[in-house]
This record gives structure tokens, C-alpha cells and sequence, in this order.
DNA sequence: GGGGAGAGATGCCGC
DNA sequence: GCGGCATTTCTCCCC
């Protein structure tokens, strides 16, 4: 025990990133207060001062501090305190420290950004660059408006001239999706001094009772899945090859 | 690089929980694609199948794969390939391996479950037994009422013999919070055939664009704490010196 | 820094 | 399994 503490105190001093394993229990108070039964988990100490504690099952951990948490070591023999503090958040957690099975740690540095796609800003983009799948005759007049009241993805004139604004959602729409869209139809009709704007919803998949609520407006749902990587790597090779 | 190799393999077999550190890029493909460049991270597979990707700053997995992954080795002078396969999910990641930097596993066992207070379960029970809290007057019909078009936490009816619907939130109550609330209202005023019912809202803050749709429905809004464990504590310890 | 909305959201519960 | 909703949500973007 002691000659692992030595080395968890040594890590913490250098900064590096920190990982154990241990028969521990925890303790939080913040936000909400939470007490942990002793048992087997790993716990990551980051050089930013994040600090995750995670069982040997699930995706979450299920206790964490966030970065600029302070990590102070105490041995209390048989047992050691890992005592964690993040005082501008008024944050602290106690790992009471039973057994520590390894502990290991690395000087990593890392500046790579993930690259990601196939999402929500991916499926703007595609509603204000192919109008045409939404509907025949759309002609988009500008994009990813955000206003006061909510956020818009394109605002187009369809083919009777009407004012129509689409939101797109890349996954299933739920309720909490439209109330953003209405507010700007509703704005629209009064900046405008216009009796009819139209609200189109772009999604994969919508809920009933979203259709419900669409229904009660009179707005409409576009079905429509979000473009992914591939398609853009092709779209992207095509225009190449017009050269 | 063979000797930790062969320690990571021997460890994916006995279903330990594994942690490892590496210099490594991560592509993802699934419900959207990722792209990571190299860079140095820790790695930890847990026995359930689950992977995560931890950079050396942040809170969350920079990438991840959830439980019921299936992890195989390639070794490929002079990297190693580390594939992970999700079949129900079509998800699969890799990790590029150019350089490991240590490699430990343990077979941790952990049955405990994390207990919490101060969440919106002990929000809407608060508001349950405490109703004069909202309001003089109110008596609780009640609670948690799972509905086709929403959730409602607790149905009243205040001193004017009034039906009024009371939705808790724990933090800040922003948009999204709304729409189930005015549906629940709505739908109670078709089915009892009522003009009047009341729709508020308790929360301890709330947003101004809320505030201003709450205003139009003619909702009211009643700022209010969630409670915490001291005060449960508090309480508890009240009930048993009353006898 | 506060507010609004998305997220490869995740996880839980109810039907 | 779908749907609705909370989460110590977290993170990004924009005012």
C-alpha cells in the first residue's frame, strides 16, 4: 500500500495522467450528493485535474470531478483518502482508498482534434445546398438563422411564393424540437405583417406525438436522413472528377 | 511493443478490466464517422465489452463503444491494430496502435449501486408534500402522472377549487421544459370539458425566453430549490425526535 | 459568462 | 423495443 502511494503522491506531483485500480468507496457533495459502496473500480486522474472514477461495467463513470479539481493524498493506516476539491464549483469527493490493486501514469500530451460527421451542421447544409429534397420548386433565401427566439435552418420561398422555414434534426424529432420552429414561424407572420409562413420539420423519424403537435399547426414533416461521410466523400470525389 | 502485446491479448481473454496508454488515431464508423489523429491517450476495456478513448484533458471519451463490444489484436510491425466490433449497434472502431506505453489489468468485481439525492425525483415528492410551497392553498389530486402527451408532476386544485398543473424542474427551466406542460394543460381542459386550468411551473431559475412563452400561455412561473440530502438528512432526524 | 440547442448524447422507466 | 424525459447531463456557439 504504502509503496503505491508513494507512487500515486510522485504522479500527482509531476502532473501526469494517473490510472488505478482499487477496493475503494466514494463520496460526493456539489450539485447533488451521492454515496458509493465499497467496491472494485478504476480511477483516472488527468493532468488537467479531471478526475473519473468508473466501475468494471457501463459506459458512464459513476462519480467524476471536473477539470481544475485539486487531488490531495492522505494515508490513514489501513486505509488511505484520495480528497478531491474543486473549490470554484463548490465541489468535493473522497475516495476512500481500502486496497489499491496497480497504479500507473504517463506524461501524455495530445493537441488532436476529432474530425466528426454526419451531423446536425452536415444536415443544414445539405437542406439549404439540395432544397430540391425538401420540396419541388424551394428557393432557399438564407440559412442557419439564429435569432432571439430559436434557431432556423433555412428559410426558402417555395414555388407559390410563400414564405416556408424548414428545421432539420438528424436523428428522431421529439417535442422539445418544435417549439423553436414555431416561435420563428410566428415571428415571421408578425415582422412580415404575413398571414401565411409555412413550417416544414426535415428528420429521419418523427414521434407521434411531435406529428400530433405539427398536425394541430398545420406544419409539415419531411422525411429525410442525414447525409454521412461516405455520400460527402463521393459527392466530394465527383466534383473532383468534373476537372 | 510484443511483450505488452501479448499481456493486452492474454488480459482481452481473461476479461479483466484493461487500461492501457498509447500513442495511437481512432477512426470510428457508426451513427456518424470520426476521424482522430495521432496522438497519445489512455484506452480502457472494461469486462463488459465496453471501450473507451480518454485524451489526456477533458471529462469525456473522445471516442467509445459501448458494452458488448468485441475486441481483437493484429500485430503489424511496426504497429498494432486493436478492432472493435459492435454487430447489433453496425458500430466499429479502431485504434492504431505506434507505440504503447503500459499496459495493466485487474480483475475487478463491483455489485455496488451509487445513491443519490437532490434529484428530480426528490424535486417532485417535495412539491407532493409540500404544496403550500407553490402556493397557499393548494391540495394535491397527484403525481408523476405518465400521460400519452407528457409528464406532470403534480396535479392540484388551489383554493378556488381550480384544476392546476405543476411541473418541476431542478435547475434552469429553459424551452424545452414547456411543451409538455401546455400539452398536459390543454388535453386536461378537452377531457374534463374546463375552460380554466392553470399551468405552473416550479423551478429554481428560468430562462427569459421561457419566461416570455409561459407569459403568452398565461402560465405562471414559482422559483423554487431543489432539495438536498442535508435537509433530507434534516428532516429525518426531525421525524425521529418527534418521538 | 449566460442562454439556447445539439449530442455518435446516455440511461431509466413505462407501455 | 419505442417513446418520453432526466442527467452532478456536457459541449459548442453566440449574444
Amino acid at each position: 500500500m504504502q509503496a503505491k502511494l508513494q507512487k500515486l503522491i510522485a504522479a500527482l506531483a509531476s502532473r501526469e495522467s494517473i490510472v488505478l485500480a482499487a477496493d475503494c468507496e466514494v463520496f460526493y457533495e456539489g450539485k447533488a450528493e451521492t454515496v458509493l459502496a465499497r467496491g472494485h473500480r478504476l480511477i483516472i486522474i488527468k493532468k488537467d485535474g479531471t478526475v473519473l472514477v468508473h466501475q468494471p461495467e457501463g459506459n458512464h463513470p459513476i462519480n467524476y470531478m471536473k477539470a481544475g479539481t485539486e487531488c490531495t493524498v492522505l494515508y490513514d493506516p489501513p486505509k488511505a483518502i484520495l480528497n478531491c476539491m474543486h473549490i470554484a464549483f463548490g465541489d468535493s469527493m473522497e475516495v476512500v482508498l481500502h486496497e489499491i490493486y496497480f497504479v500507473e501514469s504517463s506524461p501524455l500530451s495530445d493537441g488532436a482534434k476529432i474530425q466528426l460527421t454526419g451531423n446536425e451542421r452536415d444536415m443544414s447544409d445539405m437542406l439549404y445546398e439540395n432544397p430540391y429534397r425538401i420540396e419541388k420548386g424551394l428557393i432557399p433565401v438564407s440559412k442557419e438563422e439564429q435569432t432571439k427566439y430559436g434557431f432556423i435552418d433555412v428559410l426558402c420561398y417555395d414555388e407559390n411564393n410563400c414564405l416556408a422555414a424548414a428545421a432539420g434534426i438528424r436523428s428522431m424529432a421529439h417535442l422539445a424540437a418544435l417549439p423553436s420552429l414555431r416561435r420563428y414561424v410566428e415571428k415571421m407572420k408578425q415582422s412580415k405583417g404575413i398571414e401565411n409562413v409555412r413550417g416544414i420539420l426535415v428528420a429521419p423519424m418523427i414521434t407521434e406525438n411531435a406529428k400530433h403537435m405539427l398536425k394541430d399547426w398545420n406544419f409539415s414533416f419531411v422525411a429525410m436522413d442525414p447525409p454521412k461521410f461516405r455520400e460527402k466523400l463521393k459527392k466530394s470525389q465527383a466534383k473532383l472528377s468534373d476537372f
